[in-house]
DNA sequence: ACGTATCACTTGACTAGTCAAGTTAAAATC
DNA sequence: GATTTTAACTTGACTAGTCAAGTGATACGT
């Protein structure tokens, strides 16, 4: 029989969590007609606009080749648009952008917030967020290097 | 401003962290000529061998479609094998299938261990265990219903 | 001034997954 | 016994991502 480890355990539990409840989120935000990679991207650049896309990319740990194509896609539905300075594409939400998520914002933060509160007391997501941000900003560090 | 609250901050630090770990965890086994999910699914079929597709696609969270087509480059690699009786398909490890998990095994066990180990202590694990349990099973039981 | 390095981004070929519609054959119903 | 239902799997069209090679324009060293 074979042993598994403390860490290997926790390694399945959060991958099934992350896994199951992209699932749920992509099911809550199918109203709006958005997906919640979608969401979170418009997030990210409408708390931090104008930025460029090597800085979006960093910011969610994604690829320049994965940026390009999840902004082609925004940039066809009609929510960011790209202004081009020498060679860097500033990323910006469009109207119809800001209202989108705008509309989905509150809608998603209460589909998390009660997902946690369901399960865990306050104290208990503090101490469980405490411990997963160690080991995030671990894990980036060691991705960095 | 926007306000976050806590269970959007966890929410934020765990997928960073899965998409990130996932993306170590392909750079470690890459030497192996495999990656991170397909040696999931062999450890699991390894582990409940022989068992039928959608038993295999309830365990780890997956579509019917989407284990159709990891199975079939796991069959194409020569890692499985399908035995079909009436209308199931039976899941096995071949013999490469096997030798190939076994020289990974360890290997993936450490690094993960090591990843959690430089970052938090035993006791912490243990609490942060106890705690993405908690979220995971609720979200699994939300998922099914 | 010319070739080269570098930077920001795109694109091709791929893995990994989703959902919905399509097979196929046994099982159940009438 | 013929017809319909159901179960297990596949497949087409899609999102989302990877890496590596390609593009184009600026900057830089000799």
């Amino acid at each position: 029989m074979r042993k598994n480890t403390l860490a290997s355990l926790i390694w399945v539990r959060i991958t099934r969590f992350t896994h199951q409840s992209a699932l749920l989120s992509n099911e809550n935000v199918k109203k709006y007609d958005i997906t919640a990679a979608q969401f979170d991207v418009l997030n990210q650049i409408g708390t931090y606009q104008p930025l460029s896309q090597s800085e979006l990319a960093d910011k969610i740990t994604i690829s320049a080749g994965g940026i390009s194509r999840m902004l082609s896609r925004l940039e066809r539905e009609g929510y960011i648009e790209r202004t081009v300075e020498w060679k860097t594409k500033w990323i910006s939400l469009t109207e119809k952008g800001q209202i989108k998520l705008d509309e989905v914002f509150e809608d998603q933060l209460d589909f998390q917030t009660s997902l946690m509160d369901e399960c865990l007391t306050k104290a208990e997501q503090k101490k469980l967020y405490a411990l997963v941000t160690k080991v995030q900003k671990h894990t980036e560090k060691k991705l960095n290097s």
